[in-house]
RNA sequence: GGGCCGUUAGCUCAGGUGGCAGAGCACCUGAUUUUUAAUCAGGGGGUCGCAGGUUCGAAUCCUGCACGGCCCA
């Protein structure tokens, strides 16, 4: 017999005995950190824990225990004499040493005491099963290694590895931190549509679907810019969402089909007061979770310090290139795009181009927390053109460890102005299969009504979590990234 | 899409040149009232990712496929 038919066979021993291997409810008065914490005051007061049986030792007629809550692990001891079944009268040493396994969620009444060794331990006056595991855990010492096994069943990943029940904590925390920095600052979360008629706000393939009650296909949305803009419209003046975007491309370290977005916009702001919401919202997280003055990331470290270097698209493209990207013929282009071994250069519309080489040759190699401002006008069709040049947009990129984090614009708010770009953008259609299916109309008759002057940004959640949290992974910040199904 | 690497017990991993499939943890039986990777004695557990091929004989060599990882696109 199997360890799972053994197991699945006490359920029912058990409960022709009248214990109950799923009961209701059990009432708690410490978690494990509490219970350590006020180890010294608690005296010799009852209390109840409730957690998972993680490690056993057995004894004879005593036997020690750990068990796992949310907070931590801290050692029981069961004597024989001492301890009873649940409610009962009955002894539970040979409960503990035959019915219960490790991995069952045990619940545990009983008085702190400080074992032989200086341990801070809960002699059990009762104990309670309250849910039978029936499937062995992973090894007690090496924890659940394999990566493939941690992404499919990350309750297990969770369950037996601290650093990863901690990492996911943080997160979560890490999000609420900056919903909190944001509404401190004014701004009111809405929710936009994640299904969208038309996609835009980015450059992105979308995951199509449709739907029967409208009887017309809908998109996941790419991006909410469009729709957080209409509330500028609106009236309301300060903006933000955090939610998930969708795009239908490629998985590496880096990019995952379903990721995280904060979208913000302020109302009477350019994208110079973006720049420094910025800086202090980063600033701000880093601080909060005390992670020090230089960011540790896959090996390499930054310095992250107010101001951050401040560096111009064009001028640090051009340093590199040796020519001005803007002035050159698209050959030269493709000729500097080769030397960079970037890969499909001769089919590349001009933009793509600009795009992919600034990357290889500047971008990447940002490691300290940079701006890079002022993009040419060709890459970015959502933002104001440049107050002193107009073959530029006033954009910002905050590029950190090579990877893009947060990308921002005075948004364009000329009606006019807007129907030229998306109407130059729609001439790209066939050449970029990432240019949006239609021109928004609607948007367009929004900001024929009026848009305030505006700067706002959009920040990668996922990208953000990583540099705080030095995980170099993007699947390693995503509780159940999406893996193949598994046949054998 | 391309290159490289991996897949062996529930978990962590060994298994030169082809020759009876192993260890530790976990599990089962017994002993054990201060352990904490408890200890001692004994025991059970395998479609070696899947499918073919070569061979007297394949976890091992070859081919294809699946899944995963890393790098490139």
């Amino acid at each position: 017999m199997d360890e799972f038919e053994n197991r699945k066979a006490k359920i029912e021993a058990l409960r022709e005995r009248g214990i109950e291997p799923y009961p209701y409810r059990f009432e708690l008065t410490h978690h494990v950190s509490e219970f350590k914490e006020q180890f010294e005051a608690l005296g010799d007061k009852q209390v109840s824990l409730a957690g998972r049986l993680v490690a056993r030792r057995i004894f004879g007629k005593l036997i020690f225990a750990h068990i796992q809550d949310e907070t931590g692990r801290v050692q029981i001891a069961i004597q024989k004499g001492h301890a009873k079944i649940g409610d009962t009268e009955e002894d539970a040493i040979k409960f503990a040493k035959k019915d219960l396994d490790i991995g069952d969620i045990i619940g545990v009444v009983g008085r702190p005491f400080v074992t032989k060794t200086g341990e801070k331990t809960v002699a059990v006056e009762r104990i309670y099963l309250l849910a039978k595991g029936l499937r062995p855990l992973p090894e007690k010492w090496h924890g659940l290694r394999d990566r493939e096994a941690r992404y499919r069943q990350r309750y297990l990943d969770l369950m037996v590895n601290p650093d990863s029940r901690e990492f996911f904590k943080n997160r979560a925390l890490a999000i609420s931190e900056i919903r909190k920095f944001f509404v401190e600052n004014g701004f009111i979360e809405f929710e936009t549509p994640t299904l969208q008629p038309i996609y835009g706000g980015a450059y992105a393939k979308p995951f199509e679907t449709f739907a029967h009650a409208l009887n017309s296909k809908l998109y996941l949305r790419i991006s909410d810019e469009l729709y957080l803009k209409r509330l500028l419209v609106g009236g309301y003046e300060r903006v933000f969402e955090i939610c998930k975007d969708f795009r239908n491309e490629g998985i590496d370290r880096f990019h995952y089909p379903e990721f995280t977005m904060l979208e913000a916009y302020a109302a009477y702001w350019d994208y110079t007061d973006m720049m420094d919401l910025t800086e202090r919202l980063l600033i701000h997280l880093i601080e909060h979770f005390d992670r020090g003055e230089t960011l540790e990331f896959d090996g390499q470290s930054a310095e992250v310090k107010r101001p951050f270097p401040r560096i111009k698209f064009v001028d640090a493209l051009a340093e590199k290139l040796g020519f001005n990207p803007l002035d050159a013929e698209t050959e030269r282009l493709v000729e500097a795009a080769k030397k960079a071994e970037i890969n499909g250069a001769e089919k590349m519309p001009r933009h793509k181009l600009i795009d992919k080489l600034f990357d290889a040759l500047v971008g990447d190699h940002l490691i300290e927390p940079t701006f890079v401002m002022d993009h040419p006008r060709i890459l970015s069709p959502l933002a104001k053109v440049h107050r002193e040049d107009p073959r530029l947009v006033e954009r910002f990129e905050l590029y950190v460890f090579g990877m893009e984090l947060a990308n921002a614009f005075s948004e364009l708010n000329d009606p006019i102005d807007q129907r030229k770009r998306f109407e130059a953008l729609m001439e790209l259609r066939g050449q970029d299969e990432e240019v949006p299916n239609e021109i928004d109309e609607d948007f367009l008759t929004a900001l024929e009504y009026g848009m305030p002057p505006a700067g706002g940004i959009g920040i990668g959640i996922d990208r953000l979590v990583m540099i705080l949290f030095n995980r170099p992974a993007i699947r390693d910040v995503l509780l159940f990234p999406q893996l193949r199904p598994k046949t054998d």
